[in-house]
DNA sequence: CTGAAAGCGCTTACAG
DNA sequence: CTGAAAGCGCTTACAG
């Protein structure tokens, strides 16, 4: 069975306090002593309780990743960052998903700090995170943001350039020549609202109108994106298409390329011939489709590796006692011409 | 800051010992005792420490996923069916990556088991699973094995009917009027073996004889699906349609798919007119693509539902010292007629 | 440079 | 039905 740091200092023939030491290089000791204990450590084949040494420490070494919606292969991406980051610094990631729903969220959140996870990284369902100020107000511990801004509550966040990128999306739709641009979304939020405020403000650059009537949200009642296929920005594309005269599309996210694409498919409409189109945030099968899709493409694992390094550092600040204010850190889109416009 | 159960006791005016009887429900007290231990856990907004208590009992509570590729959906869905049947009975998962890597996968178990998981689910890289024996000696904590079967080590064990459900599929091709049936898989596994041995069947049953030379596997030199568009199963599909009289393709998975379709895509080939198309596993994008593709629908969220069941139950057989044999099960698939066939 | 000892917050035989 | 006490395996002032 496993081997205690006791039975290791009995076999070295030294104190627990000392092997506690060699094994953490918390002191210094005689090379000679660290000899026999690093020897008494092979034979036993003695490895660290972790649960003793957390319980003793009064950490966890975990880090929960509260998701709005874990089915969305951008948060996926964004995890896998983030865990990568976290293993580099000896914390490991628990990943939950809160299905877009508030009330999921709040509990996963409470879970979490049951669990005593010494960090947490949240993608919000919705802007309000007032709640975290009564949660947290007994167990303070590093909060980040990903993907959207909170509000209620002041902490780190990491975002995509969404104003710029959507900017350079419709500026490039501009310079094709089209001027009636319509913009979908899958739902009104900050981060929908800056990818609308790049589109109005390119149309803005170039003197062309901006029409209220072309820019449109959907609800946010499904998560699945089987069911995005024909909900709201399903109709909408097919309003936009009938009732008004637009000859380019920019969708907003993938939950909404997948209501207007599958719209654009079932009218049978030819792109970029008829229409042309583009979207925000890239997935590998935007070249499955016919034709294949141009993207504003977002970088997820950035996004959480930069999250990770947040989490670490203020972990460090907290140990040491330091406190800096919150920043907020935009990574980089890039446009991905591929055949839809 | 947190209050212990020493504060409680007081509070209460009794011992700890009572407290953590009426808190764990561990032992009978008297109504009034444990009214007067509420009242003050109450007051105090008490929380039992759990990083206390799985010291104190020896176990993490936690379970580690480790899974031979996160970026693909399939497995992301057996996540999160995992997630949720462990959340049931109060474990986490740890989810983390192996990019496919041997190497990785070992130290990812190595890691993990540095860090106490109470249990495992594998989805391994490889067969050769033998490593575990020595890992595990030590520690012997359940295992399951998803969608992969492990050689060299025995455990439970949750896959989908790939025999069948290939069967089902080359069936309906047959069914069609197609004899001339290529197989396309992205590796050579225990899974994909059986799934060419689905193909193989349906063909001998219809007295068609089997032509290895259209049977063909890719290697697994990568991981992403974008690398897959022109990988091996890209260039198999091509020499299968350029140098062989195929009409109809059945690809052994997602991956395949990708490659396989690229081609198609690429040639101009008319599907279902001009090869009929049908693959196994389903994803969401399947329905994006034109033609819609035809699949052999996997349940990922049911095979993780069902190991979480499993290593749930080894958990409290291992408590009571009891120990049954390991058991495989097999999770149904289902055909979804689209149409590329 | 090293050790004896306290203590982290629980759970659980054991005694009454 | 309840409590006093041991002990899980570490880390860390403190003393020498």
């Amino acid at each position: 069975m496993k081997s205690s740091i006791k039975e290791v200092a009995h076999l070295a023939g030294v104190s627990v306090a000392t092997v506690s030491y060699v094994l953490n290089g918390t002191k210094r000791v005689r090379p000679e002593t660290e000899r026999r204990v690093m020897d008494a450590v092979r034979k036993l084949d003695y490895q660290i309780n972790p649960l003793a040494r957390n319980f003793r420490k009064g950490e966890s070494k975990l880090i929960g990743f509260v998701v709005c919606d874990l089915s969305n292969s951008f948060f996926q991406d964004v995890a896998h960052g983030l865990e990568t980051q976290l293993a580099k610094h000896g914390y490991r990631l628990i990943l939950i998903d809160s299905k877009e729903e508030k009330s999921i969220e709040m509990e996963n959140v409470r879970n979490l700090l049951a669990s005593s996870v010494d960090g947490l990284v949240i993608a919000p369902t919705t802007e309000d995170c007032s709640y975290l100020k009564f949660m947290l107000a007994n167990h303070p511990i590093p909060v980040a943001f990903v993907d959207r801004k909170p509000i209620g509550f002041e902490s780190d966040m990491v975002l995509s350039t969404n104003e710029d990128g959507a900017y350079e999306a419709v500026k490039h739709l501009i310079a094709k020549g089209h001027r009636e641009i319509a913009f979908v979304g899958s739902r009104l939020d900050s981060t929908m609202a800056e990818r609308a405020e790049g589109y109005r403000k390119a149309l803005r650059e170039a003197g062309i109108p901006v029409n209220a009537n072309y820019i449109r949200f959907g609800d946010s009642l499904s998560v699945s994106q089987r069911d995005h296929r024909h909900g709201a920005v399903y109709k909408h594309t097919l309003d936009l298409l009938t009732k008004h005269d637009i000859t380019a599309l920019f969708s907003g996210n993938t939950l909404a390329t997948v209501g207007a694409f599958t719209c654009l498919m079932e009218l049978n409409i030819k792109i970029p011939q008829d229409i042309a189109f583009i979207t925000f945030d890239d997935s590998f099968w935007f070249t499955m489709t016919t034709p294949a899709l141009t993207a504003i493409s977002q970088y997820p694992d950035q996004i959480g590796d930069v999250a990770g390094k947040m989490i670490c550092e203020r972990l460090t600040d907290f140990r040491n006692g330091v406190d800096r204010p919150h920043q907020l850190q935009r990574i980089a889109t890039q446009m991905i011409i591929r055949s839809s416009c």
